[in-house]
DNA sequence: TAAAAAAGTGAACTAAAATTCACAAATTGA
DNA sequence: TCAATTTGTGAATTTTAGTTCACTTTTTTA
């Protein structure tokens, strides 16, 4: 039955995301994969090729998910600044929900091939931040010098706030109001950074 | 002899670094550092418990010296912005030289014991950040409003734009030229961001 | 409804890498 | 110099996880 294969396709990948998010890749292996999704080990192999494939699979959705919810914002009606700040700051909140999957998006090292179609999104992130700050540049919000470079550090400054404190003593940090103060600075730190500079 | 020993350990050590220094710590394995040493497998057990010791003193040392360097601007008689400017000058350029060890000092996943360790390391790296940032609001030259949460932005900007290259398609970028022009971009987007801002 | 095809299973196979250990070589000290 | 201790070796063992495959169960179809 179609209907099973495609249940138990999305059940692999679904299972294998939560592994992800919860340990890491390194926690999601074949075994622990199929078992949480109902399945034998041996049938995550009807359905994939190998395990990259189920990751690039799973990685490659999450990220493609974030790009949208960035690009969204990059299209709208907002002022540059305003933009930028709204991308910051949803991309922050969004990750802070699962810090882990956040550094296995972004950072968590993979062989070869996935590493190749995880950096492809990578670059779709940077692409979506790069094409607010082009725009605030021409409008003569934004008075930094290389866009690639700034860029780079919004998406730099946003992607390790969220991954830093995943070390050694989890969750300390974070009640709802500190939560969402800490999105505003990271938001308010990026605009300043690429805001006009009035002289002195 | 003592001092065989020493030299031993240190050479157990140096193979250690600069196999992580090429390919990250997934290429650091304990025969191929003994060999590149000079030394059997079996001896590297005789001077370390296990593999994670290993690796906790290469890394520990490593960032300790990064430490060191930051610290010594922090404490330099600059003002705040060109201590500031300094550090992430320093940092960046630095790191850029073997950004794969970058990379394993501040991202690449180990075993829970390492991670903190490493943790505590990585702390001192913000914190010398800290120290530069907080000294700068004090004076008035720095207007950000949540401390810690700038000094986490900085490192992240200045360790992610090293390491976000290391990509795919490797050394694409950098002649020496671009490199300086690249460094100086980062330290720029991380002074505006913490600087005081003028109102319009 | 019976043969063919496809989906599903999980024990066995493989591979890679950490760790151990029985032994050899070198060093020490009496 | 000879026994005792320490340093050094590397093949064998262990561990862990990905992958295969001979077999079972289910579904399809003629």
């Amino acid at each position: 039955m179609q209907e099973r294969m495609e249940q138990n396709r999305q059940a692999i990948l679904q299972s294998a995301r939560e592994l992800i998010a919860q340990g890491g890749i390194k926690d999601a292996q074949i075994q622990a994969i199929a078992e949480r999704a109902g399945v034998s080990s041996g049938l995550v192999y009807r359905y994939f090729d190998n395990k990259s494939q189920v990751l690039i699979e799973v990685l490659s959705e999450a990220i493609q998910h974030e790009v949208k919810i960035l690009n969204h914002i990059a299209e709208s009606e907002l002022s540059s600044k305003q933009k930028l700040d709204k991308a910051v700051t949803t991309f922050v909140k969004r990750a802070m929900n699962s810090p882990q999957l956040a550094y296995s998006l972004m950072f968590e090292p993979v062989d070869a091939e996935l590493e190749h179609e995880r950096f492809r999104s990578k670059q779709l992130i940077k692409q979506s931040i790069k094409e607010i700050l082009a725009a605030g540049k021409i409008n003569g919000e934004f008075g930094f010098e290389d866009l690639n470079t700034a860029a780079l550090c919004v998406v730099g400054a946003m992607t390790f706030v969220v991954i830093e404190p995943l070390n050694p003593s989890r969750g300390v940090m974070f009640e709802q109001n500190h939560k969402d103060y800490f999105v505003k600075q990271i938001a308010e730190f990026c605009v300043n950074a690429v805001q006009v500079q009035e002289e002195k």
